[in-house]
DNA sequence: TATCTGACCTGCGCGC
DNA sequence: TGCGCGCAGGTCAGAT
């Protein structure tokens, strides 16, 4: 499931293999994949012919194109989503959504998406408004614009400017808990259910804890932790189930065996021996320890 | 205004 | 073998 990690990774791989070409006819085979770009499937196709890609960008789990036109392709790979870079005559993928075919050596951009929780969309670049820490406020307002339609989406926290004490008051002001916190976007961008339950182990804390009586160095914890846990996948290429996930060139990361507490219901915690627990959260699972992660109505085990 | 909940979607694994 | 069900989870509209 693309998290941040996962979505740098492709970024990435968009970086070297897609900016500075040209885009030429593209093709929408599966209308739901472009839900979002209003004017439907003409418009998009339209808007992206003949333009040129000059950046690749990501905020959180979005990431987008620039183009010479002054907007921009926004991406989001939901739960299945890839972008792969491939030679035009390569067969198609069983969930191909949309073609983007490039100029050079006659390959093109594949949108594949098998549950179809993906979307793409042209929009147009807007000044950035997201909480910017002080002393890099100079350097990034000189840097980045950013598509109308996630305008609400926080900066990630392996962002250079984002702004830990803003996070810390925010997350005091909230009257939710912690692990719905991690997952709301307009808080802090990135984070999913894999690595919100990842950072909260490593930080000792349990994902049900209120957010408004968490004291500061538990905060200063718990944003290590999410940071930790973040480059540690993106050092292994991301978490990839069923090969959902995959970079530009098709292939799977190898964070999937650093996971500590995500997928390991009955297995022994690695710190302590407990039984990893699973609880229903959200329509999703939650996994955490019992004794490195007690329940917020009991005590909390130390930092 | 802030927070919460359910719908969206498809393929796989499991039980019967 | 085939069917039905549960599960996976990011986002957003609508409800509270």
């Amino acid at each position: 499931m693309p998290e941040l990690p996962e979505v740098e990774v492709v970024r990435r791989g968009l970086e070297r293999w897609v900016v500075g070409r040209g885009i030429g006819d593209v093709s929408v085979l599966h209308p739901r994949s472009i839900r979002r770009h209003a004017a439907g499937a003409g418009d998009f196709s339209g808007r992206l012919a003949g333009r040129a890609v000059t950046a690749a960008r990501r905020r959180g789990k979005y990431l987008w194109l620039t183009l010479d036109s002054g907007e921009a392709l926004l991406a989001h790979l939901g739960m299945s989503g890839q972008l792969l870079v491939q030679p035009a005559e390569r067969a198609p993928e069983r969930h191909l959504r949309v073609r983007v075919p490039l100029d050079g050596d006659g390959g093109e951009l594949r949108f594949v998406d098998q549950r179809t929780f993906g979307h793409l969309m042209v929009d147009s670049l807007v000044a950035d408004t997201a909480q910017v820490r002080p002393d890099t406020a100079a350097a990034v307002g000189a840097d980045l614009a950013v598509p109308s339609v996630i305008r609400h989406i926080a900066r990630d926290p392996l962002d250079s400017a984002f702004d830990d004490r803003a996070f810390a008051e925010a997350l005091r002001r909230r009257r939710t808990t912690l692990k719905r916190a991690l997952l709301d976007q307009s808080l802090i961008s990135g984070v999913g259910n894999i690595y919100a339950d990842e950072a909260l182990w490593r930080a000792r804390l349990h994902g049900e804890r209120a957010t408004a009586d968490l004291e500061r160095p538990r905060v200063a914890t718990l944003l290590e932790q999410v940071r930790a846990v973040l480059r540690d996948a993106l050092e292994d290429g991301g978490t990839s189930f069923d090969g959902l996930y995959v970079n530009v060139n098709g292939e799977s990361g190898y964070f999937e065996r650093g996971l500590k507490v995500y997928g390991r219901r009955d297995l022994p915690c690695e710190r302590c021996g407990a039984l990893i627990r699973r609880v229903a959260f959200m329509n999703r699972s939650s996994f955490s320890c019992p004794k490195c992660q007690p329940e917020p109505w009991f005590s909390e085990a130390a930092p």
